[in-house]
This record gives C-alpha cells, structure tokens and sequence, in this order.
RNA sequence: GGCCACGUGGCGGAGUGGUGACGCAGCGGACUGCAAAUCCGCGUACGCCGGUUCAAUUCCGGCCGUGGCCUCCA
C-alpha cells in the first residue's frame, strides 16, 4: 500500500509523490522560545516525529531531510525578557530567555522519543547571512523587486493584493477576510490584509540592518522566518510543510505568499499538513483558566515521557484531543502491560507487520496502528510488537526510570513493610483469615498492593508488594 | 458576524451504504481461604430533524453543541 496524506491545500486524501525520493523534504514550524513547552506544543513534536520515521522507512533514512525550527526572533520574547530581567540590557536578557528556553525544550522533548530532525535552525542565523544563501533579506528585497511587497514608513510590507490566490490555503477570500477584519488597520498599509516582513526597531530592541535602503535598523515580521529557513534548507520547492492547525491562518498562508511570489513558483511546499487542537478535561487550555500544561510539569509528576507519546497517539492527529489524567493512567496501564511481555524488545531490527505499517500509511492513522499492537500482544507475537513499539519511538526507557524511582520508593518503606508481609503469612498459615486481611488492609493505606504467588517448586506461598502510584 | 473542523457504547477511539474494530472500565467464570495479579468469556453506540436509497451511523440539507482561525496585537 502506498503512502496517503491528507493535504488541507486540497482537503483530500491522496496519495504521496515526492519530488524527489532521494531526498524527501519536510518542514515543520517548531517552537518560539519564551516560555515553557505546553503538552499542545507536543503535538505536532511527536505527531511529525512518526512521520519523519514512516517516511524513513518507506524511502531509506538517509533520504529523507526534517528541518524542525527554533523561532528566537519575536516580540514575545522581548516582552517576556524584559519583564523577567527588568535590570538586564534587553538584548542580554532575550538571549537569557533564549537560551534557557531552548535548552528547556530540548530536554523535554528527548523524554518524548522524538528523533532530532536533520536540521534545526534558528531564526536569527537566517536574517541576514554574511555567508550567502537565502536569508530574510534577500526574500525582502526580492518581494520588493518582483512588486509584491512596498516599503512605508520604515516598515516593509506584503501587498496581498498583487496574490490573485492569496487565501487558497486557509480557503478564504480577500473580500471574506476583509470583511471579517475586527482590527484597525495601519494608515501605512495599502490594503488591510497586508502583513509586516520587516518593521523599525525601538532603541535597546534587537535590530538588524534594514533591507531596501532603510535608514532605521529594524527586525523581522513574524512568517518570514519560516520562508527564509525553509528555502535556504529544503529549496524553493519541497514536499511537506507541517504545523498545528492554528497556523494555517495567517502564519501559513502568509508563508506560501512569501516564497511563492519571491521564488516565482506555484506552490511553497506540494503537501500542507496539519494537528487538530488539543483541550484539557473538556476546556480549552489557557493560562486564565489555569489548566495551561507544560510538558515539564507532567514529566515532573511522574508520567514517563512514553506515556505522554502514547496518549498523544491514541487519537488520530488530525482529531481534536481532550487531555485527561484519566486518559494518560489508561496509556500508562496499556504501555506498561506491553512492556511486561515476555522476551519484549522494542527494536527496529524485526521485520514489520504489513498490517502495522499499512494503518501508518493511510494517513498516519495511528490508533488503528496502536490496535494492532494490542492484537499483538493477544496473539503472543512478541517480536511484531517489539519491532512496532521500537518503530513508534517506544524503548520502554522512560518507563523504566519510573520503575527505577518506585523501587527507591519502595526500598524506603521496606524496613515497616516487610515484618508485615512476613506477619501476614504466618497468620494465613495458622488461617487466621482476620488477622491476615487486617494486615492486607493496614498495607493498602501505606499504598503497599500485595500479589500472592504459590511457588512452583516448593509450594510455598509467597508475597510480592509494590508502592502504588 | 465570516470561514473551517469535530460530535460514535460508562470512558477513550478507529471505521463503514447492508456480518456492531480495538483499548480502559464494568460484569460473569477459572484460579485464590478471600482478594490482587493472570487467564477465559460477555458490548443491540453512532448529537437532533428532514431528504436520497431496497437499506444511512456512513451520502445530502437544516438545526443544535464543542473547538479553531479571522493582520504585529496584548
């Protein structure tokens, strides 16, 4: 079965061609660094991190090419800067925020079992290249060049108008938008939908030399970063762009105006993907509602970070996701069941079930996957488990970690639980039923859960506990 | 207000114009002194109202509900 994706430039499925099956080119939109990762940022983490290893699959690993980007350019950053490091040079305290963010993400998302992507640029690497090659510059000035973009009052803009299908991605029109518009708009602006490329900077603000004879020293609109690393990396004309589904209006729609018009081509990339939004216990996750989730946090409660790949997967990535703790104790419960199989190794070196890769491949449906995996496991057929657990990003390592910490937990009560355990059996040898359930029950209040098990060899009865979660 | 997506059993979640995936929970059984764990077995669901059709959860229309986006802007 061939590779189908679902493209939201044609809202269908179809099947995918790459320009080039040597090199398969995808890019994702990555995170801007001021703040702590959110599980919504996973998403598209871990969502096109299974893409990457299917597309590695079906066309050899060495031919396909991920650039996932770190935005470092951006007001919120300067805002957040400013108002974590009020003593602090402004550009001293973006880098701070950078950099720790940066850092931050990076250590989270290794728990999740994501692949680096072959390159990870930063924003700021690609405004101006002393070096040569595209940049957000020379995007500019090409824009500028080609009609598409005018400069006032120090700022440069995109004229959307010059775009006769401008708002094919978001599938709206000019006059829709126009009308939808709720925002004043800039007296320096030509039309109303047209967005900032480049815009002066206030002193003390990061700033760069301004394109197009620009006096002032300025910085970047918020899609060119994207344009410019894309091109630089993956060429004019590529295979994948991918990203949450709250991007595609304007971030991406603005993005495929840029490079197309600078470029001169009819499409940025040939396959548009995007997540579906995620809620939290039936809510929207905001930060005034207070159920906003960072990825640390949860892997700071002790969820392994498989668990929250697991979770992530069990819904189909372009379905909405309601994140619940009740959802991810059911990932934990069934991630921990596979991994207790006898003679597991999640590998990537067993064959794959035809089934397993067949259910990726239709659009990445992973719950249909993940079905098979439980099939697997009923049947007893260790190494098809093995192989699809070590395909999906799964090593049982995270989840080991967390047995690693329960049995330190557990070494700190051993010394008032074990003279009970040891009580306990003496008195169901004498079957003093009482006492023995007494001693049960004082245990499962400590969170001590006890199994019996008889002794092939011997007969014996024996008593293994854990701490409970 | 405009555009878009989604609405499946107690819960999660695939899928399909006509034999009710799969998982969790639950229930029954085996095992057990009783439990736990394990194993075996058990599920007449597709938001509402119309329409098309021999047949709709699946296609079409309307409605309701939930969510997303609607320029740089906090």
């Amino acid at each position: 079965m061939a590779l189908k994706l679902y493209n939201t430039l044609t809202r269908q499925k179809a099947e995918f061609v790459p320009i080039d099956p040597k090199n398969v080119r995808m890019y994702v939109c990555g995170p801007t660094v001021y703040d702590y990762a959110h599980i919504g940022n996973a998403r598209p983490v871990i969502v096109f991190d299974v893409l990457y290893r299917l597309l590695r699959h079906v066309y050899e690993p060495d031919h396909v090419t991920y650039v996932r980007n770190i935005t470092d350019v951006d007001d919120k950053i300067n805002a957040r800067a400013a108002r974590d490091y009020p003593d602090l040079p402004l550009n001293e305290a973006i880098r701070k925020v950078t950099e720790a963010t940066e850092k931050q993400f990076h250590k989270d998302i290794d728990a999740l079992g994501v692949l680096p992507p072959t390159y990870e640029p930063r924003a700021t690497e690609y405004i101006r290249r002393p070096e040569g090659g595209e940049d957000m510059v020379s995007l500019i000035e090409a824009l500028v060049r080609n009609g598409h973009a005018y400069v006032a009052e120090d700022h440069v803009l995109f004229d959307v108008a010059s775009m006769p299908d401008y708002g094919r991605l978001s599938n709206r029109s000019l006059d829709e938008m126009e009308a939808g518009a709720r925002v004043e708009v800039a007296p320096y602006k030509k039309g109303p939908m047209d967005f900032v490329l480049w815009k002066p900077s206030k002193r003390g603000e990061p700033a760069w030399p301004s394109p197009c004879g620009i006096a002032t020293p300025g910085r970047p609109g918020w899609h060119i970063e994207c344009s410019a690393m894309a091109g630089a990396l993956l060429g004019p004309v590529f295979d994948i762009h991918g990203g949450g589904i709250d991007l595609t209006f304007p971030h991406h729609e603005n993005e495929i105006a840029q490079s197309r018009c600078a470029h001169n081509t009819p499409v940025m990339a040939n396959v548009w993907m995007h997540n579906g939004f995620l809620q939290v216990e039936g809510e929207k996750m905001s930060k005034s509602l207070g159920n906003f989730i960072t990825i640390r946090e949860l892997l700071d409660d002790g969820w392994p970070g498989e668990v929250l790949r697991l979770n992530m997967l069990r819904t189909h990535y372009r379905q909405p996701i309601d994140w619940t703790k009740k959802g991810l104790e059911e990932s934990q419960k069934i991630l921990t069941s596979w991994f207790s199989q006898d003679g597991l190794d999640a590998n990537d070196r067993d064959p794959l079930s035809k089934d397993f890769i067949a259910a990726l491949e239709d659009d990445l449906n992973t719950p249909k996957a993940i079905a098979e995996l439980h099939r697997f496991a009923a049947e007893k057929d260790i190494e098809s488990l093995g192989a699809a657990l070590g395909f999906l990003g799964f090593d049982g390592a995270t989840l080991k970690q967390a047995d690693e910490r329960a049995a330190e937990t557990a070494q700190s009560v051993a010394s008032t639980v074990e003279p009970l355990i040891i009580a306990r059996l003496e008195a169901r040898k004498r079957k003093d039923f009482a006492e023995s359930d007494r001693i049960r029950d004082e245990l499962a209040k400590m969170g001590i859960n006890l199994k019996d098990t008889k002794n092939k060899e011997t007969g014996e009865i024996e008593t293994t506990w854990e701490v409970a979660r």
